[in-house]
DNA sequence: CTATTTGTTATATGAATACTATAACAATTT
DNA sequence: AAATTGTTATAGTATTCATATAACAAATAG
């Protein structure tokens, strides 16, 4: 898998870390069980530093992608709290879709959009 | 129009001030025309700095919520790009769903949810 | 006309965050 | 025995967030 940062974007690296790694897992270009690149690695891959990396992986394994084994490295572990997930979810559905009503977005468009980013991420499953 | 922050949340309190003008806007809370309390009063109403809100308002009138006329104060008026609109709101659904679908959440789910919102904002609409 | 209120701009300060750098540690692998 | 793992600690710089005070031109109210 391949994880690219902007560094003139506003976002912060560590954040577009966790972004690639969630949609990564998302579109199956990684699955439980797989291992990241050990923290150093990923930092010389990328050019960064070594703690914005883990600051990544801490955050990740907090939220229950992945977890930490001192033989094989960051491995992915999916841990779900349906609930938790379901209120998150919505949570920042509330702001997105205020944003598209707001723009004249019909919820026909918007499930439209749900659809299609389905597709992208789960091909023909 | 009742406004409030949260002063422990960990989000900034111009973007709890963005969003909730937003979601007024998206509920009919506030419509097209309506004018906005003066920066100083807003800020005076919740208890922070002048500059704070000035800082909402700006993003605000920047992406397309309000006018600021020197007449009126900030007015709402909303101004569509339909296809920037479009590009926003695939890009925030993009890390959404991927962590919807990460935890399972399943695309029928996603689109209730995405049913739901739209219910509570627009009403019977 | 005068006084007040409007958004806006400028400058400064303190706190928090983001990123980097160097170093060290115990556990594990080679 | 040497190297690599995640983790922790400390420190420095840059940026952001929120505050405070001040001033400005434009517009409103009395």
């Amino acid at each position: 898998m391949i994880i690219q940062v902007d560094f003139n974007s506003n976002e912060a690296i560590y954040m577009q870390l966790c972004k690639q790694i969630i949609i990564g897992i998302a579109n199956s270009q990684i699955k439980e069980g797989d291992n990241l690149p050990s923290v150093r690695e990923l930092a010389e891959d990328i050019g960064i530093n070594m703690h914005t990396v883990n600051k990544a992986y801490s955050i990740l394994r907090q939220e229950g992608y992945l977890k930490v084994d001192r033989r094989h490295g960051a491995i992915i572990a999916i841990e779900v709290d349906r609930y938790k997930a379901q209120l998150e979810l919505v949570e920042e559905l509330k702001i997105s879709l205020a944003k598209a009503i707001s723009r004249g977005i019909s919820r026909e468009e918007a499930k439209d959009m749900v659809d299609r980013i389905y597709d992208i991420y789960l091909g023909s499953k």
